[in-house]
DNA sequence: CTAAATCCCATGTTATCCCAAAGATGAATT
DNA sequence: AATTCATCTTTGGGATAACATGGGATTTAG
Protein backbone atom coordinates (compact mmCIF):
# COMPACT_ATOMS: atom_id res chain seq x y z
CA UNK A 1 0.00 0.00 0.00
CA UNK A 2 1.84 3.07 -1.08
CA UNK A 3 -0.50 5.75 -0.48
CA UNK A 4 -2.39 6.24 2.55
CA UNK A 5 -4.08 8.89 4.42
CA UNK A 6 -4.77 12.48 3.27
CA UNK A 7 -2.69 15.71 4.33
CA UNK A 8 -2.70 19.27 3.13
CA UNK A 9 0.04 21.25 1.21
CA UNK A 10 0.42 24.52 0.33
CA UNK A 11 0.62 26.26 -3.41
CA UNK A 12 3.06 28.73 -3.98
CA UNK A 13 2.96 31.24 -6.65
CA UNK A 14 4.95 29.03 -8.82
CA UNK A 15 2.83 26.99 -8.86
CA UNK A 16 4.73 24.30 -6.64
CA UNK A 17 3.37 21.82 -3.94
CA UNK A 18 5.40 19.77 -1.40
CA UNK A 19 4.40 15.86 -2.60
CA UNK A 20 4.08 14.61 1.28
CA UNK A 21 6.77 12.59 2.92
CA UNK A 22 5.04 9.82 3.26
CA UNK A 23 4.00 9.75 -0.53
CA UNK A 24 7.52 10.20 -1.55
CA UNK A 25 8.92 7.57 0.47
CA UNK A 26 6.09 5.51 -1.07
CA UNK A 27 7.38 6.00 -4.26
CA UNK A 28 11.23 5.07 -3.61
CA UNK A 29 10.06 2.07 -1.68
CA UNK A 30 8.93 0.30 -5.26
CA UNK A 31 11.81 -0.28 -7.44
CA UNK A 32 13.92 2.16 -8.21
CA UNK A 33 14.24 5.53 -6.35
CA UNK A 34 12.35 7.24 -8.47
CA UNK A 35 12.49 11.66 -9.22
CA UNK A 36 9.12 12.04 -10.88
CA UNK A 37 5.15 10.97 -10.77
CA UNK A 38 2.89 11.06 -13.08
CA UNK A 39 -0.40 13.44 -12.72
CA UNK A 40 -3.18 13.59 -14.83
CA UNK A 41 -7.05 14.98 -14.46
CA UNK A 42 -9.44 13.38 -12.67
CA UNK A 43 -12.95 12.87 -14.03
CA UNK A 44 -14.27 15.37 -11.46
CA UNK A 45 -12.82 18.54 -10.33
CA UNK A 46 -9.59 17.21 -8.99
CA UNK A 47 -6.22 15.61 -10.42
CA UNK A 48 -4.97 12.12 -10.11
CA UNK A 49 -1.35 10.46 -9.55
CA UNK A 50 0.78 7.61 -9.47
CA UNK A 51 3.94 6.40 -10.01
CA UNK A 52 5.57 4.30 -13.40
CA UNK A 53 4.00 1.72 -12.43
CA UNK A 54 0.99 1.68 -11.50
CA UNK A 55 0.87 3.97 -15.72
CA UNK A 56 1.73 0.68 -17.00
CA UNK A 57 -0.52 -1.72 -14.94
CA UNK A 58 -3.04 1.27 -16.33
CA UNK A 59 -2.58 0.88 -19.82
CA UNK A 60 -1.97 -2.97 -19.76
CA UNK A 61 -5.28 -2.90 -18.22
CA UNK A 62 -6.59 -1.00 -20.98
CA UNK A 63 -5.30 -3.41 -23.72
CA UNK A 64 -7.21 -6.25 -21.84
CA UNK A 65 -9.98 -4.11 -21.47
CA UNK A 66 -9.66 -3.62 -25.42
CA UNK A 67 -10.58 -6.67 -26.79
CA UNK A 68 -14.11 -6.54 -25.53
CA UNK A 69 -14.79 -2.89 -26.53
CA UNK A 70 -12.15 -1.18 -28.22
CA UNK A 71 -13.84 2.01 -28.76
CA UNK A 72 -14.25 2.36 -24.59
CA UNK A 73 -10.53 0.98 -24.14
CA UNK A 74 -9.20 3.53 -26.65
CA UNK A 75 -10.89 6.25 -24.60
CA UNK A 76 -9.94 5.58 -21.25
CA UNK A 77 -6.41 5.02 -22.58
CA UNK A 78 -6.30 8.37 -24.41
CA UNK A 79 -7.75 10.26 -21.10
CA UNK A 80 -5.35 8.49 -18.81
CA UNK A 81 -1.96 8.35 -20.62
CA UNK A 82 -2.62 11.01 -23.08
CA UNK A 83 -3.59 13.42 -20.68
CA UNK A 84 -0.76 12.71 -18.22
CA UNK A 85 2.26 14.48 -17.54
CA UNK A 86 5.64 13.23 -15.98
CA UNK A 87 5.91 16.02 -13.29
CA UNK A 88 9.64 16.21 -11.46
CA UNK A 89 10.45 16.66 -7.88
CA UNK A 90 12.71 19.48 -6.89
CA UNK A 91 14.91 19.17 -4.21
CA UNK A 92 12.93 20.05 -1.24
CA UNK A 93 10.62 16.95 -2.80
CA UNK A 94 7.90 19.40 -4.93
CA UNK A 95 6.64 18.95 -8.07
CA UNK A 96 5.26 21.93 -10.18
CA UNK A 97 1.48 22.07 -11.48
CA UNK A 98 0.87 22.70 -15.09
CA UNK A 99 -1.59 25.77 -15.00
CA UNK A 100 -4.40 23.80 -17.01
CA UNK A 101 -3.93 21.42 -14.19
CA UNK A 102 -4.42 23.79 -11.11
CA UNK A 103 -7.53 25.17 -13.53
CA UNK A 104 -9.20 21.81 -13.97
CA UNK A 105 -9.19 21.18 -10.10
CA UNK A 106 -9.99 25.02 -9.52
CA UNK A 107 -7.22 24.88 -6.62
CA UNK A 108 -6.07 27.89 -4.65
CA UNK A 109 -3.28 28.48 -1.90
CA UNK A 110 -3.78 25.08 -0.35
CA UNK A 111 -3.86 21.60 -1.43
CA UNK A 112 -5.14 18.25 -0.30
CA UNK A 113 -3.34 14.94 -1.30
CA UNK A 114 -5.84 11.82 -0.71
CA UNK A 115 -4.05 8.59 -1.04
CA UNK A 116 -6.06 5.85 -2.71
CA UNK A 117 -3.59 2.83 -2.60
CA UNK A 118 -1.82 2.45 -5.28
CA UNK A 119 -2.68 6.19 -6.69
CA UNK A 120 -3.92 9.25 -5.08
CA UNK A 121 -5.66 12.18 -5.67
CA UNK A 122 -5.10 16.04 -5.51
CA UNK A 123 -8.22 18.63 -5.04
CA UNK A 124 -8.52 21.63 -3.02
CA UNK A 125 -9.33 21.16 0.64
CA UNK A 126 -13.25 21.97 0.17
CA UNK A 127 -13.16 19.15 -2.83
CA UNK A 128 -11.64 16.51 -0.76
CA UNK A 129 -13.69 16.62 2.12
CA UNK A 130 -16.53 16.81 0.07
CA UNK A 131 -14.91 13.55 -1.82
CA UNK A 132 -14.61 12.19 1.61
CA UNK A 133 -17.99 12.52 3.03
CA UNK A 134 -19.80 11.50 0.02
CA UNK A 135 -17.27 8.22 0.28
CA UNK A 136 -18.18 8.10 4.08
CA UNK A 137 -22.01 8.08 3.29
CA UNK A 138 -21.80 5.47 0.26
CA UNK A 139 -20.25 3.18 2.20
CA UNK A 140 -21.78 4.14 5.71
CA UNK A 141 -24.60 1.28 5.16
CA UNK A 142 -22.55 -1.66 4.18
CA UNK A 143 -20.00 -0.62 6.57
CA UNK A 144 -20.72 -2.98 9.43
CA UNK A 145 -20.89 -5.64 6.70
CA UNK A 146 -17.22 -5.15 5.95
CA UNK A 147 -16.30 -4.77 9.18
CA UNK A 148 -17.32 -8.39 9.67
CA UNK A 149 -15.73 -9.70 6.72
CA UNK A 150 -12.75 -8.54 7.55
CA UNK A 151 -13.04 -9.73 10.92
CA UNK A 152 -13.42 -13.19 9.70
CA UNK A 153 -10.66 -12.57 7.62
CA UNK A 154 -8.58 -11.72 10.24
CA UNK A 155 -9.58 -14.47 12.29
CA UNK A 156 -8.84 -17.27 9.52
CA UNK A 157 -5.47 -15.40 9.20
CA UNK A 158 -6.20 -14.45 5.48
CA UNK A 159 -4.48 -11.12 5.21
CA UNK A 160 -3.65 -9.66 1.70
CA UNK B 1 -8.66 -11.48 19.34
CA UNK B 2 -5.62 -9.19 19.76
CA UNK B 3 -7.14 -6.19 21.79
CA UNK B 4 -9.03 -6.75 24.59
CA UNK B 5 -10.19 -4.27 27.79
CA UNK B 6 -10.05 -0.75 28.19
CA UNK B 7 -7.34 1.23 29.30
CA UNK B 8 -6.88 5.35 30.23
CA UNK B 9 -3.27 7.09 29.37
CA UNK B 10 -2.38 10.55 29.13
CA UNK B 11 -2.24 12.71 26.10
CA UNK B 12 0.89 15.40 26.78
CA UNK B 13 1.53 18.28 24.82
CA UNK B 14 3.17 16.81 21.92
CA UNK B 15 0.14 14.74 21.80
CA UNK B 16 1.86 11.60 22.31
CA UNK B 17 0.26 8.86 23.91
CA UNK B 18 1.70 5.22 25.37
CA UNK B 19 -0.15 2.72 23.54
CA UNK B 20 -1.01 0.15 26.35
CA UNK B 21 1.36 -2.67 26.53
CA UNK B 22 -1.50 -5.47 26.20
CA UNK B 23 -1.86 -3.96 22.83
CA UNK B 24 1.48 -3.55 21.93
CA UNK B 25 2.20 -7.40 22.56
CA UNK B 26 -1.02 -8.03 20.53
CA UNK B 27 0.42 -6.36 17.69
CA UNK B 28 3.82 -8.08 18.16
CA UNK B 29 1.87 -11.56 18.53
CA UNK B 30 0.69 -11.25 15.12
CA UNK B 31 3.36 -12.15 12.14
CA UNK B 32 6.37 -9.67 12.67
CA UNK B 33 7.10 -7.34 15.22
CA UNK B 34 5.28 -4.12 13.74
CA UNK B 35 6.43 -0.40 14.84
CA UNK B 36 3.38 1.50 14.03
CA UNK B 37 -0.62 1.23 13.98
CA UNK B 38 -3.34 2.65 11.60
CA UNK B 39 -5.43 5.03 12.77
CA UNK B 40 -8.34 6.73 11.83
CA UNK B 41 -11.21 8.89 12.46
CA UNK B 42 -14.65 6.88 13.64
CA UNK B 43 -18.27 7.80 13.03
CA UNK B 44 -18.53 9.50 15.67
CA UNK B 45 -16.16 11.88 18.26
CA UNK B 46 -13.19 8.90 18.79
CA UNK B 47 -10.77 7.32 16.71
CA UNK B 48 -10.08 3.60 15.68
CA UNK B 49 -6.80 1.95 15.44
CA UNK B 50 -5.70 -1.73 14.02
CA UNK B 51 -2.57 -3.08 12.54
CA UNK B 52 -1.74 -3.82 8.67
CA UNK B 53 -3.12 -7.32 8.48
CA UNK B 54 -6.60 -5.16 9.59
CA UNK B 55 -6.45 -2.81 7.21
CA UNK B 56 -5.35 -4.95 4.57
CA UNK B 57 -8.67 -7.37 5.15
CA UNK B 58 -10.83 -4.20 5.61
CA UNK B 59 -10.30 -2.72 1.87
CA UNK B 60 -9.78 -6.58 0.55
CA UNK B 61 -13.44 -7.22 1.96
CA UNK B 62 -14.76 -3.71 0.85
CA UNK B 63 -13.50 -4.56 -2.80
CA UNK B 64 -14.78 -8.22 -2.44
CA UNK B 65 -18.51 -6.53 -1.46
CA UNK B 66 -17.98 -4.36 -4.73
CA UNK B 67 -16.97 -6.48 -7.11
CA UNK B 68 -19.46 -5.63 -9.71
CA UNK B 69 -19.80 -1.44 -8.79
CA UNK B 70 -16.07 -0.04 -9.52
CA UNK B 71 -17.47 3.24 -8.09
CA UNK B 72 -18.78 1.73 -5.00
CA UNK B 73 -15.03 0.15 -4.32
CA UNK B 74 -13.20 3.30 -4.83
CA UNK B 75 -15.61 5.14 -2.15
CA UNK B 76 -14.94 2.04 0.05
CA UNK B 77 -11.34 2.19 -0.24
CA UNK B 78 -11.28 6.29 -0.01
CA UNK B 79 -13.48 5.76 2.98
CA UNK B 80 -10.87 3.39 4.88
CA UNK B 81 -7.48 4.48 3.03
CA UNK B 82 -8.40 8.19 2.78
CA UNK B 83 -8.54 8.66 6.66
CA UNK B 84 -6.26 6.46 8.04
CA UNK B 85 -2.85 7.26 9.38
CA UNK B 86 -0.04 5.30 9.72
CA UNK B 87 1.69 5.93 13.16
CA UNK B 88 4.47 4.92 14.34
CA UNK B 89 5.68 3.78 17.48
CA UNK B 90 8.71 5.80 19.53
CA UNK B 91 11.05 3.89 21.85
CA UNK B 92 8.58 3.87 24.55
CA UNK B 93 6.07 2.62 22.65
CA UNK B 94 4.33 6.13 22.30
CA UNK B 95 2.47 7.15 19.43
CA UNK B 96 1.57 11.21 17.93
CA UNK B 97 -2.14 11.83 17.49
CA UNK B 98 -2.50 14.15 14.64
CA UNK B 99 -3.70 17.05 15.19
CA UNK B 100 -6.82 16.65 13.38
CA UNK B 101 -7.87 13.38 15.20
CA UNK B 102 -7.34 15.22 18.53
CA UNK B 103 -9.90 17.74 17.65
CA UNK B 104 -12.03 15.37 15.92
CA UNK B 105 -12.02 12.93 19.10
CA UNK B 106 -12.22 16.35 21.29
CA UNK B 107 -9.47 14.72 23.40
CA UNK B 108 -7.64 16.85 25.85
CA UNK B 109 -5.07 15.57 28.43
CA UNK B 110 -6.36 12.07 29.08
CA UNK B 111 -7.62 9.38 26.78
CA UNK B 112 -9.31 6.10 26.63
CA UNK B 113 -8.40 2.84 24.12
CA UNK B 114 -10.99 1.06 24.08
CA UNK B 115 -9.90 -3.13 23.10
CA UNK B 116 -12.69 -4.39 19.73
CA UNK B 117 -11.04 -7.37 19.30
CA UNK B 118 -9.10 -6.78 16.15
CA UNK B 119 -9.30 -3.22 16.61
CA UNK B 120 -10.25 -0.86 19.13
CA UNK B 121 -11.33 3.27 19.81
CA UNK B 122 -9.14 5.95 21.41
CA UNK B 123 -11.57 8.22 22.58
CA UNK B 124 -11.94 10.96 25.93
CA UNK B 125 -12.60 9.13 29.25
CA UNK B 126 -16.38 10.50 28.63
CA UNK B 127 -16.87 9.56 25.07
CA UNK B 128 -15.75 5.98 26.03
CA UNK B 129 -18.07 5.60 29.40
CA UNK B 130 -20.96 6.29 26.87
CA UNK B 131 -19.90 4.35 24.56
CA UNK B 132 -19.62 1.27 27.26
CA UNK B 133 -23.19 2.39 28.83
CA UNK B 134 -24.67 2.59 25.32
CA UNK B 135 -23.02 -0.96 24.55
CA UNK B 136 -24.43 -2.13 27.54
CA UNK B 137 -27.68 -0.94 27.37
CA UNK B 138 -27.89 -2.48 23.41
CA UNK B 139 -26.61 -5.73 24.60
CA UNK B 140 -28.88 -6.46 27.52
CA UNK B 141 -30.83 -8.28 25.89
CA UNK B 142 -28.38 -11.27 24.48
CA UNK B 143 -25.93 -10.99 27.04
CA UNK B 144 -27.06 -13.43 28.87
CA UNK B 145 -26.99 -15.82 25.20
CA UNK B 146 -24.00 -14.80 24.88
CA UNK B 147 -22.54 -16.00 27.92
CA UNK B 148 -24.32 -18.98 27.83
CA UNK B 149 -22.49 -20.41 24.18
CA UNK B 150 -19.14 -19.03 25.76
CA UNK B 151 -20.05 -21.25 29.06
CA UNK B 152 -20.83 -24.27 26.45
CA UNK B 153 -17.03 -23.32 24.23
CA UNK B 154 -15.20 -23.34 26.89
CA UNK B 155 -16.42 -27.15 28.75
CA UNK B 156 -15.93 -28.31 25.22
CA UNK B 157 -12.68 -27.08 25.01
CA UNK B 158 -13.26 -25.31 21.67
CA UNK B 159 -11.73 -21.68 22.68
CA UNK B 160 -10.67 -19.33 19.88
C1' DC C 1 15.27 40.31 -24.69
C1' DT C 2 11.61 38.92 -21.86
C1' DA C 3 9.20 35.56 -19.36
C1' DA C 4 8.88 31.37 -17.45
C1' DA C 5 10.68 27.31 -15.61
C1' DT C 6 14.38 25.06 -12.96
C1' DC C 7 17.77 24.80 -9.52
C1' DC C 8 19.82 26.04 -5.16
C1' DC C 9 20.17 27.63 -0.52
C1' DA C 10 18.11 29.76 3.80
C1' DT C 11 14.77 29.65 7.46
C1' DG C 12 11.13 28.48 10.89
C1' DT C 13 8.57 24.79 12.25
C1' DT C 14 7.49 20.22 13.35
C1' DA C 15 8.35 15.62 14.26
C1' DT C 16 11.57 12.04 15.79
C1' DC C 17 14.90 10.08 18.64
C1' DC C 18 17.23 9.47 22.96
C1' DC C 19 17.97 9.45 27.82
C1' DA C 20 16.39 9.61 32.51
C1' DA C 21 13.17 9.55 36.30
C1' DA C 22 8.85 8.17 38.42
C1' DG C 23 5.41 4.80 38.94
C1' DA C 24 3.41 0.13 38.85
C1' DT C 25 3.59 -4.84 38.82
C1' DG C 26 4.89 -9.30 40.36
C1' DA C 27 8.14 -12.56 42.42
C1' DA C 28 10.92 -14.00 46.02
C1' DT C 29 12.30 -13.80 50.74
C1' DT C 30 11.79 -13.30 55.53
C1' DA D 1 1.21 -11.82 55.46
C1' DA D 2 4.39 -8.16 54.93
C1' DT D 3 8.54 -6.45 52.79
C1' DT D 4 12.07 -5.96 49.65
C1' DC D 5 13.82 -6.23 45.22
C1' DA D 6 13.81 -6.52 40.28
C1' DT D 7 11.53 -5.67 36.04
C1' DC D 8 8.42 -3.61 33.10
C1' DT D 9 5.58 0.42 32.01
C1' DT D 10 4.60 5.10 31.74
C1' DT D 11 5.87 9.80 31.64
C1' DG D 12 8.67 13.95 30.99
C1' DG D 13 12.07 16.85 28.81
C1' DG D 14 15.83 18.07 25.69
C1' DA D 15 18.76 17.36 21.54
C1' DT D 16 18.68 16.25 16.86
C1' DA D 17 17.03 15.47 12.34
C1' DA D 18 13.55 15.95 8.87
C1' DC D 19 10.17 18.56 6.74
C1' DA D 20 7.62 22.37 4.50
C1' DT D 21 8.10 26.79 2.64
C1' DG D 22 9.97 31.11 0.95
C1' DG D 23 13.03 33.75 -1.85
C1' DG D 24 16.67 34.41 -4.92
C1' DA D 25 19.93 33.07 -8.90
C1' DT D 26 20.65 30.66 -13.11
C1' DT D 27 19.15 28.58 -17.13
C1' DT D 28 15.99 27.63 -20.94
C1' DA D 29 12.53 28.76 -24.36
C1' DG D 30 9.89 31.80 -27.25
Amino acid sequence: MRFVSTYDAGLDDKRRVTLPADFRSGLKAEGDAQDHVRVWPGDGDWLEGADDRFIAALSQSAEDLAQDDPEAAEAATLAILGGSRKLALDGAGRIVLPETFVSHASLADRVSFVGLGPYFRIASPEVAARMAQTARDRTAATKAKIFAMARRKVREGASE
